[in-house]
DNA sequence: GAGTGGTCTAGACCACCTA
DNA sequence: AGGTGGTCTAGACCACTCC
C-alpha cells in the first residue's frame, strides 16, 4: 500500500479514467466497468470509487444513469445562437433561426409558452427598459425550446405594457407571421440595434429542473435588449441555455 | 427518524443551506457553522454534512478553504469585455478596454507574456485563418491577465506567418503604442469586422490550474477571428475566462 | 493544541434497470 | 433476481489554520 503520492486516491482514480477517455479507452458513449469492479481494480472502497465519478461528472466527462452505469458523454453538437438572428434577411423563409439551427442537424425544433400575462419585472429588466421598478408593469412571455424534445433554452420576454397593450401579443399564439418583432414593427419599433449581456454560470436548481440538466453542465444567460431606431429599448428577453448544447456568435462591424 | 421526505439528507440540508443563504442567513463572505456541528443540528454524520456542502460549491454558492470553513461566496463583480473592445475610439487612451474596466473597479490590471513562438495551429484555428493545416505554421503568443493578481483570463492569440514576420510581433514587447493590433494596421489590416463564438464549459484540469478556479466555476470561451477590409481573418484569439468573474457585452447594429 | 475541512474504510440498505 | 448506482453510518487519520 506504500502510497508515496500524495494526491487523494479519488482524485488519482478520476484523473486516469479522464485521461484513459482522452485516449479513447473508453469511447464516446462506452459504459465505464462498474463502482464495485474499478474498487476492486483500484484497491479501494466502493465510496471512493464514488467520488472519483463525481468528480468526473463535474468535469462533464460522464454521465451517470441509475442502475445502468457510468457512459462517456457524447460530444453534442452545438446549436449556434447568431448576432444575425433578429436579421431582416431570415423573415422571408419565416422560420426563426433556431428553427432553421435544428433542421440543419436534423433536429425537430419546437417551442411551448409556459405563460403570458402582465407581471413587475426586476430592477435589471426596469433598469434596461427605463421603467421605474415596482410602479411599471410590463408584459412577460415565458417559453421553453425543444431540439428533439430535448429542452435547450428557458426565455423570458418583457415589453414595457404601453407598448404591448392592444397588439395581440397578450394572446397566447402571436398573431404575426413574422412572430413578436413582426407585431412591434408594426408598432413602429424597429430593431436598430440590440445590445445582449452574456455571462455564465452553473444552474440553480430551478433551471436544472426546467433544462433537465445533468450534472456538471453549465448555463450560458443571454439578457438581451432591442433598441430601435430612436435609441430606445422596447424589448426584453432573457435566455437560459444549456452550455453544453449551445453557443453564440457574433460576427459584427467594428465601429 | 421518520423520514417523510424520500430527498436524501444531503441534498435536503443543501437546499435548506441554500435558502438561509437566499434570504441572507448567511451574508455573503459569511462563515456556516463547522461541518461537526451541522452534523450534530441535523442529526447525521459528518459525512453526509460534506455531502451537502460539496453540492453546494458545485453550484458556486459557496468556497471551503481548508481548515477554515466554509463561506458564502462574495458576489464577484464581472469584467464586461464588450463587442467595441477593439474600437478605434479607445486608441486615444492608449489603453486597453481590459485595463480601463479594471481602473473603473478599483483594481490593478496587468498581463504575463507566457510564450512567443512559431507553433502550428490546431484544426479550428487553421480553418478560420483559411491555412492548410498541418502545413501552414503561424505565430502563437500566450498570455494570462490579472486583475489585482487574481487570474481572470487566458489567452491565446494566432496570427498567419506571412503577417507576423518581420513585424516585430515575435518579440515578447509588443513595439507599438496600440498594441498587436496596431502593429496589425499598420500591415494594411485594419479591423473592418469581428467574429466572436462563445461558448461555456466546465474547465479542464489546465484550465483550472492556471485560472486557478475554485470547484462550481464554470469558464467562458470566446473564439475571436478579425477580419480586415478585404474580407479576410489575418487573425484568431481564443479566451478563456473564469465564468464568476467575467461578462461579454455586444452592443451591434442589426444587418 | 484545538478546531477545521478532506479523505478513507467497512458495511449496510435503498431504488432503478434489465432480463 | 441480480446487477447497478445513491446514500448513509461510525469511526479513523491526515493536513491546514489560527491562537
Amino acid at each position: 500500500m506504500a502510497n508515496e503520492d500524495r494526491t487523494p486516491a479519488s482524485q488519482r482514480i478520476a484523473a486516469e479514467l479522464r485521461d484513459a477517455i482522452d485516449v479513447g479507452t473508453y469511447a464516446p458513449g462506452a459504459r465505464l466497468p462498474s463502482t464495485r469492479t474499478l474498487a476492486e481494480r483500484y484497491g479501494v472502497v466502493r465510496n471512493t470509487i464514488d467520488e472519483a465519478l463525481k468528480i468526473l461528472q463535474q468535469q462533464g466527462v460522464i454521465t451517470v444513469e441509475w442502475g445502468r452505469g457510468a457512459f462517456v458523454r457524447e460530444r453534442t453538437r452545438l446549436i449556434r445562437l447568431g448576432s444575425d438572428r433578429y436579421s431582416p434577411k431570415y423573415r422571408e423563409s419565416g422560420l426563426s433561426p433556431f428553427l432553421i439551427e435544428c433542421a440543419k442537424q436534423g433536429k425537430t425544433g419546437r417551442f411551448e409558452v409556459l405563460s403570458v400575462g402582465k407581471a413587475k419585472p426586476d430592477a435589471g429588466v426596469a433598469d434596461r427598459l427605463s421603467l421605474s421598478p415596482s410602479r411599471e408593469s410590463a408584459l412577460r412571455r415565458e417559453n421553453v425550446f425543444y431540439a428533439d424534445d430535448v429542452p435547450v433554452y428557458r426565455v423570458t420576454t418583457w415589453i414595457p405594457w404601453d407598448v404591448a397593450q392592444g397588439t395581440g401579443l397578450l394572446e397566447a399564439e402571436v398573431p404575426h407571421q413574422y412572430g413578436i418583432h413582426g407585431v412591434l414593427e408594426e408598432q413602429g419599433h424597429t430593431m436598430a440595434r440590440i445590445n445582449d449581456e452574456i455571462s455564465a454560470r452553473m444552474p440553480n436548481p430551478d433551471e436544472a429542473r426546467y433544462l433537465a440538466l445533468p450534472p456538471g453542465v453549465p448555463v450560458i444567460e443571454v439578457v438581451h435588449t432591442s433598441i430601435d431606431q430612436q435609441g430606445s429599448a422596447y424589448e426584453v428577453t432573457s435566455f437560459v441555455m444549456r452550455a453544453d448544447m449551445n453557443g453564440l456568435a457574433y460576427n459584427v462591424p467594428v465601429e
